[in-house]
DNA sequence: TCTGGGGTCCTAGGACCC
DNA sequence: TCTGGGGTCCTAGGACCC
């Protein structure tokens, strides 16, 4: 029996979501109906563009090109700044309207969702269905999405990118033809910029071509992923929708600096830092890490990183930071450093290891240290406990570059 | 001209073991 | 002197996604 599979996806997500935050709050302007993108700090050199009205778009800007771009192609852009708590809220209320139709919902990233509707339509067809959510959406919540309508994950998701904003496409078996193979490869999901220019050489120029071409030779080329790309452009996809909450397998926090540093003090300051934020993550989800991982790029834009195993897995921000600390001493090379990284992987459940796990004194000790802080941050906010060591870092930034 | 931050998955090569 | 092959684990880097 053929699923029945909607992909949700919010338009233009971060902006029209800040568009209706700032109508809420009694704004004049609707920025959805004029050239305005959402955007990081150029102060910051976080300066890219993170979503772009309709307005914007028609101006030629893209996402993640920087704002300086985009200011050139379209000089009297508005550019608002990003907020992840508004994003979340949204995010929520989207989720919750959803689950009116089905629990088994993916959760694919902050603006998407799969939906597994196939034991769900209650004598209704499948395409009324995701043209009731389309509109109880915009109703109910005030911004618009677009809902792809399949019989598998990925060609849900293909429908949702057909024309924006605010519609419903379907994309079933005997559509393929001309609705997604006349689109050029570029358009098919997983296939990025290195990939295409390579088919491009093999003469593959859209989805079409890639459906019709040689798999033995795509898979001797490519490996795996030549079969996966192959498989996508005959619309072949078996993967279930992930409905059920699935813990991280890593987890990772990193910065690009306001000023590149050369200074092996500093980037430890930063370090510690890091750590803080990774591990009070891991231990809200009641993990513990084995891998830790430091990342750096330099000021040429040359990324590298270094990982090592603990002994035993811990969410302890000091051990932690001891092993990010060693990592760093054993690959860092005196370059001027742009951004740095924290990560840790390996991550195994709390309850698992706790009864197995030898403790000395000085590790409980460490460990109510950790949790006594967490309880601080979770109720006055994360930036109201800084160690001490912390409050040393020099106000400006400027200073750190040697 | 300036280029984020959070992830997942895959691959190639080396170490090590039997 | 010449020297296997299979398996597992680990690491660094890369590709892709939003």
């Amino acid at each position: 029996m053929e699923r029945q599979i909607l992909h949700v996806d919010v338009n233009n997500a971060f902006l029209s979501w800040t568009a209706v935050d700032m109508l809420k709050k009694g704004s004049k302007i609707d920025i959805r109906e004029i050239p305005a993108i959402i955007g990081g700090d150029e102060t910051k050199r976080s300066g890219i563009v993170l979503a772009k009205s309709t307005k914007a778009k028609e101006c030629g800007v893209k996402t993640a090109e920087t704002i300086y771009m985009a200011k050139m192609k379209c000089p009297n852009i508005k550019i608002f700044p990003s907020n992840y708590k508004i994003y979340k809220e949204y995010s929520d209320k989207l989720y919750n309207l959803l689950l009116k139709y089905t629990d088994k919902i993916e959760r694919f990233s902050i603006d998407e969702c799969f939906l597994d509707m196939t034991n769900y339509l209650m004598n209704d067809t499948l395409l009324n269905k995701a043209k009731e959510i389309n509109k109880r959406v915009k109703n109910e919540l005030g911004f618009t999405v677009n809902v792809g309508v399949a019989n598998n994950k990925l060609l849900a998701k293909m429908a949702s990118d057909f024309t924006k904003p605010n519609r419903v496409h379907t994309l079933f078996k005997e559509e393929i033809p001309y609705k997604m193979w006349n689109l050029p490869i570029s358009e098919l999901f997983m296939l990025g910029k290195k990939t295409v220019p390579k088919l491009y050489n093999m003469q593959i120029k859209t989805i079409g071509d890639l459906a019709k071409a040689d798999l033995k030779i795509l898979n001797k080329k490519f490996g795996k992923h030549g079969i996966l790309m192959w498989e996508y452009a005959n619309g072949i996809d078996n993967s279930e929708v992930k409905y059920k909450f699935e813990k991280p397998k890593g987890i990772g926090n990193s910065i690009t600096l306001p000023q590149n540093i050369s200074n092996i003090e500093k980037l430890e300051e930063i370090l510690l830092i890091l750590t803080e934020q990774v591990t009070y993550r891991l231990r809200k989800n009641n993990l513990l890490a084995k891998t830790v991982n430091v990342q750096l790029r330099t000021k040429d834009f040359e990324d590298s990183s270094h990982q090592g195993k603990l002994l035993i897995a811990t969410s302890s921000t000091k051990e932690i930071y001891q092993k990010a600390k060693e990592l760093l001493k054993q690959f860092y090379k005196n370059e001027s450093i742009r951004l740095i990284g924290l990560r840790v992987d390996n991550l195994t459940d709390k309850e698992e290891v706790q009864l197995s796990l030898f403790r000395n004194e000085d590790n409980e000790k460490q460990r109510k240290l950790d949790s006594t802080l967490d309880e601080l941050k979770q109720k006055y906010g994360f930036n109201s406990i800084t160690r001490a060591r912390e409050m040393n870092l020099p106000q400006n930034p400027t200073k750190w570059e040697q």
